[in-house]
RNA sequence: GGAGGAGUAGCGAAGUUGGUUAUCGCACCGGCCUGUCAAGCCGGGGAUCGCGGGUUCGAGUCCCGUCUCUUCCGCCA
C-alpha cells in the first residue's frame, strides 16, 4: 500500500521532472484507449496529468487500463517524460509532460454516474445536489469553493492588519422581533420555550461594543425562514462588523479597503480609493432601484413638465395627486426594434411591480410615432430636446405613484439591460446608498414601521423633531451595492435607551414587548453605551459576483434548493415520536399522512 | 399565497397537422484501432413518454385533473 502513496499532485509536473519517477494518485477523468496506446487524463484537487501505456506495456498492465472506467479512484506509478513538441497541449498546465505508467492499483471502482462531472454541468440542479459530492469533483467548483476559502482568508488578514478582533457569537439566540421569520429551537430541559437562530450576530455585537471591544467582526452563519431566491438561501454567511466612536464615514473608509484588499489580492483589480454615493431618492427617481446596477446607463428622466403641455390625460390625472409622478426612459436606438409585442413584454415586467400600464412613444425625423405619440406630436421638439433623445430611440413612459412608477420602470431598465447586451460583465461598479427613510408607512396596518430595524440611528438633524413627521426622517444608515445586487448593509446605532424608546413609540412597539424581548440590549445600554455602529456583507453573494455566478448555490459546498431542501441528505426531515415528545411538542399535520410521508 | 415555463433511457435533448417497432449525443456493455487530449469507427442493452382520467380505430402529441421541478412576484429590518 506504501508505495501507492502520491508523491506528487495532479497539477505540478512539468519538463523539469522529465526521467523523474513518480506515484500519482487521482481520478480517471477521461479514458482513451487507442489499442496499441493508451491514454489516461489524471485528475486531483491540483489538476490534470496524462498518463500513458505504451505499446510495449505488459499485458497485464495493458488489461488493467482496459478495466478503468470513468471516475475510478487510482494510483499511478510511472516516469514523467516530455511530450515530443508536436504532441504538447497547450491548454493543460501539464501539457508539456506526460507519465509512462509502469503500475496501475484501482484504489476504488465508480458506479455508472448520474451524470457526467465537468466543468459547467448541464444536469438539473437537483441532481446535482444529491449526488453533490460527485458535483463538487467539476473544476468549476473546486476553483469556486477554493475562492470562497481565499476571500475568508483575505478577510481576515485584512481585519487582522486593523486590530479587529474575530468574536463569537451564539447560534442558540433568543427570538427577537426582526424582519424576517426565525428558525426555532425547542428547548428539552424548558418545557414551551425556544431558542432561536440568529438572523444576524446584530444584538451581540451591540453588546460587545458596549463591553469596550471597540473593533469587533466575525465570518458568522445567519439563518432566514423565508423563500429562497438565486442570490438568497435559508442559511448564508456575513462578514459582520461593528466599531465603537466611530461615523458613518469611518464605516465607509473601513469598507472601501476591505473590498479594495479583497479585489486586489483575489482579482487583481484596484478599486477606486472611494466609493460613489448616491440617496436612496436619487437611486429610486433615476435608476427604479435602492440596488441600481451602474454598469449601464438608461438613466430616468421626469416626465412631468410636459404632462401639462400635452393632451393625455391618464398622466394628467396621476400627477393630480401630489405623490404621483411620471418618469421617462430613453432607450437609444430601439425604435425599429422594439415592436408592439415587444413592448408589451415590457409592460408584463412592468405589472408585476404594481404598474397599471406602459406608455411609449418612437422618435422620427419630425416627431414622435405610435403609442401615445398624438398626445404629445404638438410638442415633440420641446419633449426631444428636454430629454436629449434622438431619432430612433425609443421613450418609455410610466406613470404611477412616486414608488410604483420608480420601481416599475426600474425593472423594465433591469430587463432592458440584460436584454440588449447593455451589461459588461467584467466591470465591478460599486456604489454607496445613502440617506435610507428611517420608517416607512404601512398602507394596510395604517402605522409607521422601520425601514431597516429599530437600532439604526436618525440624522442628527431629524433627531428633535421626528415624531411630526416620521416620514421626512433619515436614518444614518447605508447600503453598499455591487453590480445590483445588495452586498452590504449597515448604520450608526442608537445608544441611547431614551432616543430608542421614542423610535419604539413611532412604530408602535410595546414597552413591554420591548422589555421581554430585548430588555437586556437597552438595560445595557444604560450603563455608559459608547457611539457605535456597524456593517454587514454577504459573503455568499460577494464570492458568487466574484465567481461570475447568478446563484450563490455555485459558492456554497451544501446548500439548500430554492424549496428549502437538501437532495442529498433529504433534510429536513421527520424525527422520532420520541424526540417530540421530550422537547414537549406535537406535531399538527395540516395535510393528510400519505402526503406528508410521500413527500 | 399568486403568475409564467418545464417534465420523453442514468444525464442532456429531438419528436411536424394525432398514424408502423419513440430518435440523437454523452454514459454503460462487447469488438476494432500506435499519439489522443470532449479521440475515432462498428455493434448492443437500457424508456410503463411525471401520475390519473377522458376524446379517438389509434395519444409522447388533443382535453380535464393532479404531482414535481423551475423563474419571478409576495416575503427577505
Amino acid at each position: 500500500m506504501t508505495n501507492n502513496k502520491r508523491t506528487v499532485t495532479c497539477g505540478q509536473l512539468d519538463k523539469s521532472w522529465a526521467g523523474k519517477k513518480v506515484v500519482l494518485n487521482g481520478w480517471v477523468h477521461r479514458n482513451r484507449d487507442h489499442g496499441g496506446i493508451h491514454f489516461l487524463n489524471l485528475r486531483d484537487h491540483y489538476g490534470m496529468t496524462q498518463v500513458v501505456i505504451d505499446e510495449d506495456a505488459r499485458e497485464q498492465l495493458k488489461k488493467e487500463a482496459e478495466s478503468l472506467k470513468i471516475e475510478f479512484c487510482v494510483a499511478v506509478e510511472g516516469v514523467v517524460r516530455q511530450r515530443p513538441e508536436s504532441m504538447i497541449n497547450k491548454e493543460m498546465k501539464t501539457g508539456s509532460i506526460e507519465v509512462k505508467a509502469e503500475k496501475i492499483t484501482i484504489l476504488n471502482s465508480c458506479e455508472t454516474l448520474p451524470f457526467m462531472i465537468d466543468e459547467e454541468s448541464e444536469a438539473n440542479e437537483n441532481l446535482r445536489l444529491k449526488y453533490r459530492y460527485l458535483d463538487l469533483r467539476s473544476l468549476g467548483m473546486q476553483k469556486r469553493i477554493k475562492l470562497r476559502a481565499d476571500l475568508a482568508f483575505a478577510v481576515r488578514e485584512f481585519f487582522d492588519g486593523r486590530g479587529f478582533l474575530e468574536i463569537e457569537t451564539p447560534t442558540l439566540i433568543k427570538s427577537t422581533p426582526e424582519g424576517a421569520r426565525d428558525f426555532l429551537v425547542p428547548s428539552r430541559l424548558h418545557e414551551g420555550k425556544f431558542f432561536a437562530l440568529p438572523q444576524s450576530p446584530q444584538l451581540y455585537k451591540q453588546i460587545l461594543m458596549v463591553s469596550g471591544f471597540d473593533k469587533y467582526f466575525q465570518i458568522a452563519r445567519c439563518y432566514r425562514d423565508e423563500d429562497a431566491r438565486g442570490d438568497r438561501q435559508l442559511e448564508f454567511t456575513q462578514i459582520d462588523v461593528e466599531m465603537s466612536f466611530v461615523t458613518a464615514d469611518d464605516i465607509y473608509e473601513m469598507t472601501e479597503a476591505m473590498y479594495s484588499h479583497i479585489f486586489k489580492k483575489l482579482m487583481n483589480i484596484d478599486l477606486p480609493s472611494s466609493f460613489e454615493r448616491i440617496t436612496y431618492h436619487d437611486a429610486m427617481n433615476t435608476y427604479g432601484s435602492d440596488k441600481p446596477d451602474l454598469r449601464f446607463g438608461l438613466q430616468f428622466h421626469d416626465f412631468a413638465p410636459f404632462v401639462g403641455k400635452g393632451e393625455f390625460s391618464v398622466f394628467k390625472d396621476v400627477l393630480s395627486d401630489s405623490s404621483g409622478a411620471v418618469k421617462a426612459m430613453i432607450v437609444p436606438g430601439a425604435a425599429a426594434a422594439y415592436s408592439r409585442k415587444k413592448i408589451s413584454e415590457l409592460e408584463e415586467e412592468a405589472k408585476k411591480y404594481g404598474a397599471k400600464g406602459l406608455a411609449w412613444m418612437k422618435v422620427t425625423a419630425d416627431g414622435f410615432d405610435g403609442g401615445i405619440s398624438k398626445f404629445y406630436q404638438s410638442i415633440s421638439t420641446e419633449i426631444i430636446r428636454g430629454l436629449g433623445a434622438k431619432e430612433g430611440d425609443l421613450i418609455l413612459l410610466m406613470g404611477a405613484q412616486w414608488k410604483t412608477a420608480c420601481n416599475s420602470l426600474g425593472a423594465i431598465r433591469s430587463k432592458l439591460g440584460r436584454d440588449l447586451d447593455l451589461i459588461d460583465e467584467s466591470k465591478f461598479k460599486f456604489c454607496w446608498i445613502v440617506d435610507f427613510p428611517l420608517f416607512d408607512y404601512n398602507d394596510d396596518e395604517q402605522c409607521w414601521e422601520p425601514a431597516h430595524h429599530m437600532f439604526s440611528m436618525p440624522q442628527d438633524r431629524f433627531i428633535e423633531t421626528m415624531e411630526k413627521n416620521p416620514g421626512e426622517v433619515l436614518g444614518d444608515l447605508y447600503d453598499l451595492v455591487l453590480n445590483g445586487y445588495e452586498l452590504a448593509s449597515g448604520s450608526i446605532r442608537v445608544h441611547h435607551p431614551e432616543l430608542q424608546q421614542r423610535i419604539f413609540n413611532i412604530v408602535g412597539f410595546p414597552k413591554e414587548l420591548a422589555e421581554e424581548r430585548f430588555g437586556f440590549l437597552l438595560d445595557a445600554f444604560k450603563y455608559g453605551a459608547p457611539p457605535h455602529g456597524g456593517i454587514a456583507s454577504g459573503l455568499d453573494r460577494l464570492a458568487m459576483i466574484l465567481a461570475g455566478k447568478q446563484s450563490i448555490r455555485e459558492v456554497i459546498p451544501f446548500p439548500k434548493n430554492n424549496v428549502g431542501v437538501s437532495p442529498m441528505d433529504e433534510s429536513p426531515a421527520f424525527v422520532d415520536e420520541e424526540q417530540i415528545k421530550d422537547l414537549h411538542l406535537q406535531v399538527i399535520k395540516s395535510k393528510s399522512p400519505e402526503t406528508q410521508e410521500t413527500k
